[in-house]
DNA sequence: CATTTTAATCGTAATATTGCGATAATGGGA
DNA sequence: TCCCATTATCGCAATATTACGATTAAAATG
C-alpha cells in the first residue's frame, strides 16, 4: 500500500484528482511533464493498488479516485500510525 | 515519507518497536530473519527518515521510535488521505 | 592487552523501478 | 474507409533497492 503512493509523480496525479474530486480525462500527461507512456504507466500502477479507477469515455479514458478505496487507505495508515508516546519520555 | 515505510521489513521492525513500546536492543535481528547486514541498514533508512532513533547503551544500540515525528506522519498521512467523497456517487 | 560481543559499513550480485521512444489498439469524425 | 486523437503496451537503458558475506569499529571483560 504505501508502495502505490511511494513516488512523487503518483502522490501529484492523486493530489490533482483529490483537487478536482472529480473524473479527469487527460490532462493528466500535461499536468506530470512526463513522457505519456510513463504516465499511463503511473496510472496502471495506481490502478492495481485499488485506489483510482478509470473509465473509458469514447475516445477518452477519465480517471477519479475510489472514495471507498481511498477511505481504505486513510484507515489502515490510520491505524498504523497510531498514538506512540515512550512511558519514559526520552528513550533509554 | 512513503517510501521509508514502503518495504515489508521496514514496516515490521515499526510495528515491534511500537508493539514494544519501549527501547528494543538488537533482538531485531532475529525478530525479522534477515541477515544483521541487511537489518542494519533498513533501521539505518527508518533513522534516516528520522521516524526511529538509535542510542548507543554500552555494546547495544538500542532502538525506539521518536514519538514526535511518529505524529507527524500521523498527521501528514491523515491530510494527505482528507476524506473523498465523489459527488456524482459513480465516476463518469 | 587480547578476546568477545554487538552494530555499522563496504563491496557486490540480484532484482525492481523508472522513464521514454516506438509501436499497437480503440473509437470518433471527415 | 482513411486519418486523427487518445491510451495502452512493448522493449530497453539507466538507476535504485535489496540482500548478504566480509570487514571494520567500538565497547565491555578477563
Amino acid at each position: 500500500m504505501a508502495k502505490a503512493i511511494a513516488h512523487p509523480a503518483r502522490v501529484a496525479i492523486l493530489q490533482y484528482l483529490v483537487k478536482k474530486n472529480a473524473c479527469v480525462c487527460g490532462d493528466l500527461v500535461e499536468e506530470l511533464g512526463l513522457a505519456q507512456a510513463t504516465t499511463s504507466q503511473h496510472l496502471k500502477e495506481l490502478k492495481t493498488a485499488g485506489i483510482i479507477q478509470g473509465t473509458v469515455e469514447g475516445v477518452n479514458v477519465c480517471y477519479c479516485i475510489d472514495p471507498k478505496v481511498w477511505k481504505q487507505y486513510r484507515e489502515l495508515f490510520n491505524v498504523f500510525f497510531k498514538d506512540v508516546t515512550l512511558e519514559g519520555g526520552n528513550c533509554c
